[in-house]
DNA sequence: CTAGGGTTAG
């Protein structure tokens, strides 16, 4: 009786380790508790599974599995289920049936949560189609499905592009009784974010606080996201004050949006004083807390003060991402440094990084320069492009008054798929018209209703 | 124990 309670004591103290990225501290709390005779048990192990999976990787965790058989113990479902849910924070889907095999193999009736993993696992691989498959045997297999199946498949339409259907769903379930949770809301004020769907977003807010279900950190980190992306920065700080007399200290993830947020809205000292709270607080800052600093001093033209902090995150052991990369591409452009910035663009395309966005910032950099011939032969020469980089070229091309060029761009960006800004439109339909070749004007209308026609 | 938030261009 008594020993089976230091265990429990134990593991609550291997999980609170184990959250807090303490992983060594939990091993020495292990080999104290063996030496004074508290023996771990499954619980223990899986928790130990779950700390090596989310800040190791999943081989760590998998590897603790010997470490049970050695002890004597027996992985059971929740040690299967904390496996999957490791593969899939890696994106490795492999690993994951793999788990959901053992499993089996082992005898063990996986659980609505093992569902819901795969599930997840699937909708984050980019494979919506083969996710819903996993529900519908859920439904099959008459397992009752829980609040938190609805969440993934709500966040998996989401995240695949399918946000009126996830809406829809939404509305449905809420219609036929279910209640939504905080967690529900905030996967789609997140999703509807990227669509800047603001009113819509604002609507949901609301919602919550006529239901009488609490927001969290997460909910007013995502609504100031929301007003800050689509320039309501009155409305963005409304919000944040209102988190902190809500008593939520922020957090790093608060930090960085309202830094960044400030940051590009040129409110540079008041993005200081939050940097310094930051700091003060002593956060263990990671490598997006870097980026949002680097950026920072790179929009100040400070180039040393951010190569040095980029020196301070390496030393610290962490990777730079993608993220990295392209504010030091766009730090370069801006600072008028192409040839660096060139160069480490292609040293990213070496890397196999997604670089549209440091692609665009590089052309963009380029126009806004005014070298915009060599922009367009970056352009051509790549096919790396979204409805922003023709946005870039299409601006500088109206600046120089190029606008039968500017026109084929559009066109060529319409015919693409890729929907066009309205400004653009004008601008070049008006410059057309100014340098009194009026028929090219009215040609140009023409082909952008076909084309829309045609590929909207 | 599993589901939701932060950083890049325009």
């Amino acid at each position: 009786m008594c020993l089976r309670l230091s265990t429990k004591l134990l593991n609550i103290s291997v999980a609170s380790l184990c959250r807090t990225k303490q992983l060594e501290k939990a091993e020495a709390a292990l080999i104290d508790g063996i030496r004074l005779g508290v023996l771990p048990d499954v619980v223990t192990y899986n928790i130990l599974i779950t700390g090596y999976c989310q800040f190791v990787g999943f081989d760590a965790g998998y590897h603790v599995i010997h470490r049970m058989k050695e002890a004597g113990i027996s992985p059971n479902l929740v040690t299967y289920n904390s496996l999957m849910a490791g593969a899939t924070r890696q994106h490795s889907l492999a690993c994951c049936l793999d788990m959901l095999d053992e499993m089996l193999d082992r005898g063990i009736v996986p659980d609505i949560w093992s569902y819901n993993t795969l599930m997840h696992c699937f909708f984050r691989m980019g494979r919506p189609y083969d996710a819903y498959r996993i529900f519908s045997e859920i439904l099959l297999k008459n397992i009752s499905p829980c609040q938190a199946t609805y969440n993934i498949l709500i966040n998996g339409l989401c995240k695949n592009g399918y946000i009126k259907n996830a809406l829809m769903l939404f509305r449905n379930l809420q219609h036929q009784g279910y209640v939504p949770q905080i967690v529900t809301y905030n996967i789609l004020m997140t999703s509807l974010c990227k669509l800047r769907r603001w009113k819509a977003i604002m609507r949901l807010f609301e919602e919550i606080r006529e239901l009488g279900i609490a927001p969290n950190a997460i909910t007013y980190t995502t609504a100031m996201k929301c007003c800050f992306r689509s320039r309501r920065y009155k409305e963005g700080l409304q919000i944040f004050f209102e988190m902190k007399s809500r008593g939520y200290a922020y957090d790093l993830f608060a930090c960085c949006t309202i830094v960044a947020a400030l940051v590009k809205s040129g409110r540079r000292r008041i993005a200081d004083r939050c940097i310094a709270h930051m700091i003060k607080i002593g956060y263990d800052l990671d490598i997006v807390s870097y980026n949002t600093l680097i950026n920072r001093h790179f929009k100040e033209g400070k180039l040393e003060k951010a190569y040095n902090l980029l020196d301070v995150a390496e030393s610290r052991g962490l990777d730079c991402d993608i993220y990295t990369h392209t504010i030091l591409i766009d730090g370069l452009c801006k600072a008028g440094n192409f040839s660096v910035a060139e160069r480490h663009l292609n040293h990213m395309k070496m890397m196999r990084f997604n670089c549209l966005v440091a692609s665009n910032c590089f052309i963009n950099g380029l126009c806004k320069a005014g070298y915009i011939d060599y922009a367009l032969q970056v352009f051509k020469s790549s096919d790396m492009r979204d409805s922003s980089t023709y946005s870039s070229l299409v601006n500088s091309l109206c600046k120089q008054r190029r606008y039968l060029l500017a026109a084929q761009l559009l066109l060529s960006c319409i015919r693409s798929g890729m929907k066009i800004l309205k400004s653009d439109q004008k601008n070049v339909i008006q410059g057309l018209t100014r340098l009194g070749t009026k028929a090219d004007a009215e040609r140009f209308k023409l082909q952008v209703r076909i084309a829309k026609l045609l590929h909207y």
